[in-house]
DNA sequence: TATTGTAAAGAAACCGGTTACATAATAAAA
DNA sequence: TTTTATTATGTAACCGGTTTCTTTACAATA
């Protein structure tokens, strides 16, 4: 930075060509004697000159950015979304800006205006709103004005006035997916516990559940769907709840609407030193992975989600033409460890 | 992107002003009649003019941007530096570009090449090396290289051959810390599992231990400290070998290496149906948090490392001037949970 | 009133690339 | 050999800001 840095121009007297043709030897698609381009790149390489990103995206007028908005990278749902995305981001080219917002819409405003005075072209927005009942009027303005410049991208949470691409999660078809695997394990008393009524992504499982266990032809107990929350404490009083409610009658699975809800559920039968149950959660979290006993999971297909929102953001003619569904499911998939193993099942 | 976007220039034409003053009256550190200043302003805000944060960074040759290398963004033990470092750095103007070279030397030079294309003002670098016995000569070279182009700082992990700025958490304070805590508990009888010998980390470990045990005139028993490695399986590991080896007469307390290889310990004891322990990790990452029992840990000083090493970095007069102590250790802090609460003590 | 000092604003160069356009050099066709 | 394509390269404008250097306007001082 201090001192002044070596320029095309340097590069381009050295090699007593101009800058365009240094300019065009990097660029490589242009035509270029072969011999010049040997001179050129042999000055290039004795000073390993790196020609200037910024320069470039002034005169270019593209960036290669792109702006990603997140409300917690501690979080492993989002930073496992967010390292596939970057690794093929790589791969074709851009960089991402990584924005915190800590669920601030504060935070959230300023980093927008950042990413738009940094011209990213475009920008891909995860998590936080989905658990709003009512999305933010000035939020969903906001946003919309930001569309105007640039394409955005919504991963796992739509906001309904908006129209832009929005890719997630069939969760309801994780749900599915774990009461076949419980119900081929021999389950037939099947709970789901978290969650709270009105939020979409609770909503949606729940109603997933239900109409699953109908397949199935299973009892519908209303006391074995207990709403409590998101965290591990709701996961520990849901388990108290079920007790308490259903004294004897209790179901043989437990599924948490995530992964903290459920590792809740099974400290709290820890310490309460019983063990009835098999446990499934949601989310496939780090903490699944490490807990003890290792937890079984839907895993939201990460590499899938990253891959393709970036997809969908940088390539112009897929966003803009034909406004076909801009509704994106994608897959989840189970991830069967020992917290439901047939050992949990016959104790 | 698209369409041509506004810029000072046609703010200046509808003002009738030169850009000049338009830009005077954006940076607001020039002297702009009140009359004029308000003039433009209007007009500002009438287009939500936004300027050109590329045109501007070639201009003023400053991004406002630094680089941060760390190797996985999905492991909290980085993610909490990385969160905080951002909170400061966006008070100060700065934006972060992260970058996960996945502990890919290939990456990180790729990583290294885009920074400084990109115009970074500096880079910060964490982890990985410090596990390397000996760091690649290539990597030095390439590092030493970019430092003259900008300043690098290091995060928990110095390479000898570099005279950067290093800041690093004091492990062996952790270590003595934890040691303070056990010994107030009643204990006699500490062990610590994990790690490879000749390994910076983990030798600083070994020796603040015997260190601490010897300031309290405790047994230093060679069977009670057991290399083994750094994840869960490695904390199995070693609760097996510790148990061979010293059949009945085992510690009552016992440290881990990091958190992982403690919560592989817990796992292990659970399976064997023993708890003869007081439990304390080391790192405080979030399964520190969320394990069962929830973990005694020495936790990083994640603010001060991420908003420390941010201040180093920008500013100019500390980096350059006094070649004074390159060094800066930061101080843990013990997070008493409920592995090692007497009732575990007792049991 | 003439002179000097200061504040306000404009003109233009500059940052370091890219690229449209013009020109020179070379190869192919007449 | 002259004409015509084609390839290779140079010139200069441009991207959208910042800033140095000047000039102009106006107030203060002599």
């Amino acid at each position: 930075m201090e001192h002044k840095s070596i320029t095309i121009y340097d590069i381009a007297k050295e090699a007593q060509v101009s800058s365009a043709t240094v300019s065009r030897v990097i660029a490589g698609n242009y035509p270029v004697k072969e011999e010049t381009r040997k001179k050129v790149i042999d000055i290039i390489h004795k000073y390993d000159f790196q020609p200037n990103a910024v320069a470039r995206s002034l005169s270019k007028k593209e960036t290669k950015m792109i702006g990603f908005i997140l409300p917690d990278i501690t979080n492993s749902f989002f930073s496992q979304v967010f390292i596939e995305a970057e690794k093929y981001a790589l791969t074709k080219g851009y960089t991402l800006l990584l924005c915190n917002s800590m669920n601030n819409s504060e935070m959230e405003s300023k980093y927008l205006k950042i990413l738009a005075e940094r011209q990213v072209e475009g920008i891909i927005l995860m998590g936080g709103r989905i658990n709003k009942a009512l999305p933010d009027v000035m939020e969903v303005n906001e946003l919309s004005q930001v569309m105007d410049k640039m394409p955005v991208l919504m991963i796992n949470g739509k906001i309904d006035g908006l129209d832009c691409y929005s890719i997630r999660t069939d969760e309801a078809h994780g749900i599915e997916i774990i009461i076949d695997h419980l119900v081929s394990q021999g389950h037939e008393k099947i709970g789901l516990i978290g969650g709270i009524e009105g939020i979409t992504t609770t909503d949606i499982k729940v109603e997933a559940y239900r109409n699953a266990l109908t397949k199935y032809g299973l009892p519908i107990r209303d006391s074995w769907q207990i709403y409590s929350g998101f965290d591990i404490e709701r996961g520990e009083e849901a388990i108290n709840n079920l007790i308490e409610v259903n004294k004897e009658d209790l179901p043989t699975a437990l599924i948490g609407i995530n992964d903290l809800v459920i590792i809740g559920a099974l400290k709290e039968c820890r310490r309460k030193k019983i063990n009835p149950f098999a446990f499934v959660g949601f989310d496939n979290t780090d903490l699944a992975k490490n807990s003890n006993p290792e937890l079984t999971t839907v895993s939201h297909p990460y590499k899938e989600l990253g891959e393709n929102a970036i997809d969908l953001l940088i390539q112009p003619q897929l966003n803009q033409k034909k406004s076909e569904n801009k509704d994106i499911l994608m897959e989840p998939y189970l991830e069967v460890r020992e917290s439901c193993r047939k050992i949990f099942i016959e104790k």
